[in-house]
DNA sequence: ACCTGAACACCGTTCAAGT
DNA sequence: ACCTGAACACCGTTCAAGT
């Protein structure tokens, strides 16, 4: 309820995550998350960390080194997306339909979340964490844009950010194997929305 | 809309899927199947194949033999609820309310899809294939209890079943990550069954 | 008709040696 | 400080040989 105000002060230019200082090691950084990025375009999440080294021409060893775990990669991959993510929904707070944002903001939320396969489940394994800063200012940011569309009565009071987001992630999931069926994907985010917005009882009794 | 008549002749007994004839195989694809289902307990859905092939007593070729792909083990270890589910459908259409009838079958569909992890991927994947009977017999009573409802008015009619079913492995997917959080899951449940009942305006229309 | 398990391929992960 | 790649472990999958 609080989180409007304490939102004011959130960075859309996010910190990013520890580069590697030495020339070398910094070019062998950016040359793995580019690679990464075709790889989990092509494969999914779970594309082959080895080829990935490998298009990168750098041995394994050094992957492990700069990311120590598959999410970490995953992270770094769509670390820029995110920042994007912080910067719209801080600009959206300003929009002057409270509901138009955020659902607006949603759909971009969406439209990342679907970027490549494995992606939905890496978010909201990630989120859920809420271990890295650029995860917690875009949970921040969300926070913001949904408090106040539940201020102004349009989104039910009792989901939260979390909620919010996970329901997000699991249609997302469920859009991967919609494929080309947009129509579907597109009725189950309705279904979603319209819930969000509340009980057709709680509605009619207001 | 022409799904509840033409359900009349649905069979709860569902068709086992071709059990083996000779005394040992049937043998053998029982202790399989029974380790599996504990290995997936255990371990979920992508459990070590060699681990329950030797917990079973037999070898590799053998849990080949049977299962062919790990989907197929997979839906031999459900089969039997699934059956459950589809007599429980059937029985639940001579319920007096549509709409309690409906909700109470998604409960125990979802209760079924979190029964292990993975469980809710796998089925996502496999009633969205829908070669297999089984599958399309709870398609059909699924699609039964919804087009009743929908009659009633207490469904949104733009849904169809593949829709409904997909939303629940959706929910329950990101059940799978709530834990012991049996609050968040049941508020996401909410959200998406009130989103089943319609949009709070066209609800407020009538 | 069915079972077995060696054999092959592939991948993740670590770590000693190198610059 | 960083890189390399051999080495190890583990798993999936196939298939020739056996009953």
């Amino acid at each position: 309820m609080a989180a409007a105000p304490k939102l004011v002060g959130v960075s859309t230019q996010t910190v990013v995550s520890e580069r590697p200082k030495r020339a070398d090691a910094r070019r062998n950084f950016d040359r793995l998350v580019a690679q990464a990025r075709t790889a989990f375009a092509e494969r999914g999440t779970d594309a082959s960390l080895e080829e990935i080294a490998r298009r990168a021409g750098v041995g394994i060893g050094t992957l492990y080194r700069h990311f120590p775990t598959r999410q970490d990669l995953v992270v770094a991959v769509v670390h820029d997306r995110m920042a994007e993510l912080n910067a719209k929904a801080v600009a959206l707070l300003d929009a002057p339909s409270p509901e138009d944002a955020l659902i607006s903001w949603l759909w971009a939320y969406l439209e990342h979340a679907g970027e490549f396969r494995g992606l939905a489940d890496s978010m909201a394994e990630t989120v859920q964490a809420g271990s890295l800063t650029c995860c917690a200012d875009m949970k921040s940011a969300a926070a913001a844009l949904l408090s106040r569309a539940q201020r102004a009565g349009v989104i039910r009071s009792d989901v939260d950010t979390l909620d919010l987001l996970q329901l997000m992630h699991a249609v997302a999931w469920s859009a991967e194997r919609c494929g080309k069926d947009t129509a579907r994907a597109g009725r189950m985010l309705t279904v979603v929305l319209d819930g969000l917005r509340g009980a057709p009882a709680d509605q009619a009794g207001r």
